[in-house]
DNA sequence: ATAGATGCAAAGGGTTTGCACTTGA
DNA sequence: TCAAGTGCAAACCCTTTGCATCTAT
């Protein structure tokens, strides 16, 4: 990313306006409503880019699209409402160490909570 | 699934000897050793339906394609080797419901271990 | 001016489907 | 026999890539 093009500038706009996890499909929506122009092909390469920067990071939801999200090197979980498909950051872990079984060597895990989100639990 | 086609028994076979879960790819290569003539369309729709009749489950691994496992009714969650790719199953749980931000509504959750497996270590 | 970025359309991977052929009951 | 199941190839969906054009510097 070496200039600063119009399209980058909205896609890192749609990231910090809705604060939470994006799938590319999302940000190319969000993306289109300040730019009439924009193109699948230049959302994937921002996101290839901006990960290169560690501006973004990338967030796996089990059985969904890649999603991606500010890359704050903080360790954190994710809520993903069944209905609206958004992804939400959590807060906070538990020790998952235990779990493992023996003769494997655990590096890394991931919580997904799923369930509902807040509007949608008002509709 | 209202026949027993040679296909199938083979594919159904693939999961009682390897007893982890598989991915599609994984199935078909299986079962092609037994089996000269296997299609990827013939692994997808006998998928579909042994998970219609309960007999498997989808095993949702973050940015992975779905695996599939026997569908025995009991809570537990995964294990995925970085190094081959395989995923193993992994007894117990712990409460993560603490996890759960105010105003969400949590309905299920998962554990993906990371790292690798004894198979790999021992390389 | 010019290398980097874009849009479009074509190409890749993985999954699904249509259709004529095969096969289990 | 004959409908269910299969293989093949085409169709799909999502992501990546090639290339001519555009644009930030």
């Amino acid at each position: 990313m070496e200039r600063n093009t119009r399209q980058r500038e909205v896609i890192k706009q749609v990231f910090e306006s809705e604060a939470r996890p994006l799938n590319p499909l999302e940000i190319l929506d969000l993306a289109k409503v300040s730019l009439s122009r924009v193109s699948v092909a230049t959302v994937y390469r921002a996101i290839k880019e901006l990960i290169e920067e560690k501006w973004l990071t990338p967030v796996k939801i089990s059985g969904q699209p890649l999603y991606y999200e500010r890359d704050r090197h903080h360790h954190h979980h994710h809520f993903y409402c069944e209905s609206c498909c958004k992804v939400f950051e959590v807060e906070g872990c538990i020790p998952v160490k235990k779990l493992t079984p023996k003769g494997f060597s655990l590096e890394s895990h991931d919580i997904l909570l799923s369930g509902r989100c807040p509007a949608c639990l008002k509709q």
